[in-house]
Formats: C-alpha cells, structure tokens, sequence
DNA sequence: CGTTTAATGTACCGATCGGTTTTTTATTGG
DNA sequence: CCAATAAAAAACCGATCGGTACATTAAACG
C-alpha cells in the first residue's frame, strides 16, 4: 500500500461544481480549478480525468443536489401553489449561491448541450427528472383537493419546468419585480385554471 | 486620400454573428472569426475593435434583425393566437439558422450577462423591447375581439417573453415534441383564460 | 526499519490565445 | 507620375491554455 489521498475528493469536486456554475466550461482555465479546490493539476487529472470529465463530474453532483432541493422545497409546504410560488421565486440553490448563477444544468443546455450529445443527453434527462417531481407534486395537489381533479398533471408538469427555465433565465438580466411576479403568477394560474386546450393530449 | 476598405463592413459583421451565435463567447477564437468574416486581423481591429466589442455589434445586429422577425412574424397572421402559436414553435431565426442555436441574446443572457453589467443591460432592454412588440400584438387581438378586453395584457406579453426563453432553451435538450407542444399550449392559454390572480397589478 | 507504491509538487510541453507592430499593397488627389 | 495615406497581409508578441513527465514525499505493509 501507498499513501492515501490527501484531500476529500467529494469535498473538492464541490468546489470545482461552483467554480464551473460561476464560469460556464470554457471561461474556467485548471488554475481557477486547482485554487479554487485546493489542489495541484496532477492530484486533478489522477482523481478526475481531464477537464470535461471533471466538467461532467461536477454537473452530475449539481444536479443530485438540484434534484434533492428541488424535492425538499416542494414538500416543505402543504400548499403545493405556495410551494412552486416559493421555487419560482427564489430558485432552488443547492447552498447559499448568488442567484445570478442562476441553475448550473439550464447554463450547460445553453453553453455545451447543442454542441456534445452527451450534455444534450444529460441535461435533458435532468429536466425531464424535475418534471417528474412536478408531476408528483400536482398529483399531491390533486389528492388534497387543492388542484382540480380534471387537469393533466403531466402537461402541466412539463410546462412548469419550461417556466423555471425562463424565469430563471430571464432573472440574469435583472429585470424589474413586477415582470417576475408577472411571470410566477402566469405560472401558478395553470393549477387554477384548466383550459380546454391544456387537459388533454394532443 | 487612400485605398477604400475592401471587404463589407455590414456583411462581415452578419457573419461574426453567426460565428458568435453559434459558439459563444467564450468558444470563439480570433481565427474563428477571420476565416468566417474572410478578412484578417488587422482588419478586424480596424474595423470593429477588439473581440468583445466586436461581441457586442454581433449582439446589437442580431437584435435588430430578431426584433424586426418577431415583428414580422407577429404580423403575418391576423389571427393573434396563431401568431403566437408559430412564434414558439418556430422561434425566430433572422434566417435559415440551425435551431439548436437557439436566440443569440438568450444565449448572452446565460454567458456574460451575469458577469457583465454592458450586457446584462443590452440583453435586458432586447427582452423589453420584445415584451413591447408582445403587448402590441395583444392590444392587436383585443382590438379585433379575439382576446378578452379584461386582460392585462402588460402583465401576459411579460409572461410571454419567459415562455419564450423557456422553450428555447428547452429545446437545446432535445425534448420530445409532445413536450414543446405542451408549453405553448399552456402559453397560449394564457390569452385565453385570464384568472383573476393574472388580471390586476399586485 | 525499509521497501513498495501511489499521491503530491514542480518543471515542462507545444499550441493557441488575444492583440500589436511592421511591411506590403493599392488607391486617390495633386 | 508621384507622394500621401490608409487598408491589408504577415510576422511577431508575451501570456496562458490544457495536459504531461518526472522527481519528490510520505504512508502502509512485510
């Protein structure tokens, strides 16, 4: 046997999550990677893989930690509309981030999904994991008698996690408070207000 | 006086549009842009200054050009649903772009607007501007009585450019149709159905 | 304790980055 | 036809890029 890693490799692949969340891929050069970590290339490129394994690395462990917040905020209330008013708000940062980062997977459908197939893959299957907890949040809506028995929860889900990525999206630009709100209330009228042309499929 | 500039200067810069819109920022190199504008170094600077500037009059072109799509988009049709209907779905590429690209200042957005107050302005005022050609086009279709006069329709054009930037970037995923068609569905019921939580201002 | 073995630190690699300087070319006005 | 002038081409710049090779260090086992 040898020596053992110095450093705690989840703990430094968090960092290097953050840094890559502030930066986007291309903007972040190994030296913000290994300062920001707190180790040398070579420990690096032993415990990772080159720069877009660690990329993918530091995506999968945003997305579990997206996943998991996403999850706790929606249940923490018994009014699932108060719950996604509550999202829509304040996004769901896995720490206290800036909320100018905005969300880590929505930045990497822009910045790499239309250029490598593995990052359209993987960030697709993270939208389509969000909706399925919308999904299961409406139905618990639908059970409490809060949501309308008659609407499809799928399809509304769906449209749910597309208002996420453009509220979230949107925010970067710093838009002004009533524009948002705007856009949270349009939102939120899709629980309230089942039309024709929503409950069913196609 | 002395020689005239060879090359286009507008028709160049359509080019460095593309070449932006297609990589980024950040991805583009100096030789990306020179071999696609067809012109060198030395004149790029001459003409446009450097790399970032050259960003941003990449960036005020497209907007232009995007705008005045939408505009003639929305206009097309008289019916305003419809309108919107194929905007979404179609988005609005100034020309036969590949899709995958997405919106060029939605792309900004995500890119440099968090890092760069010069763009989180310019990107905010292109989002103003279109919320503006939106609520037109509502008034449009309260006018002809094809929308409900109670609506707001500040409050929906707002919701509508979030919609918008929600399915663009949605759609770098690779989602399936059923999804897409979904969110505008649910767009466009916003103009169909008006809650009372949608109607009024806070 | 000493040897093995892997993790670390350091020096280094060619390539390319954005940007500038210098040289060449061409055009226009006198 | 000839300066004057500016555009275009090409050579050049230090810095940094992502990535690697090698030397050094230290821990675990016999």
């Amino acid at each position: 046997m040898a020596k053992a890693r110095e450093f705690d490799e989840q703990k430094a692949l968090t960092e290097a999550m953050h840094v890559f969340w502030e930066k986007g891929y291309e903007a972040t050069s190994l030296s913000d990677l290994t300062s920001r970590m707190g180790i040398q290339k070579s420990s690096l490129y032993a415990a990772y893989g080159d720069k877009l394994s660690l990329f993918e690395s530091a995506l999968r462990t945003y997305n579990q930690l997206h996943a998991k917040s996403v999850r706790l905020k929606l249940n923490k209330m018994t009014s699932v509309k108060t719950a996604f008013e509550l999202l829509f708000l304040e996004g769901a940062l896995p720490n206290g981030t800036h909320e100018r980062n905005g969300c880590f997977c929505i930045n990497t459908m822009v910045e790499l999904a239309p250029h490598d197939a593995k990052f359209e893959i993987l960030t697709r299957e993270h939208q389509q994991y969000l909706a399925a907890i919308f999904e299961d949040t409406l139905e618990r809506g639908v059970t409490s008698g809060e949501i309308d028995g008659s609407v499809n929860c799928r399809a509304i889900a769906h449209s749910l996690v597309a208002a996420f990525i453009g509220i979230t999206v949107l925010k970067k630009s710093n838009p002004n408070r009533e524009w948002i709100d705007n856009c949270v209330n349009s939102a939120l009228s899709l629980l309230t207000a089942p039309t024709l042309s929503n409950g069913q499929k196609s």
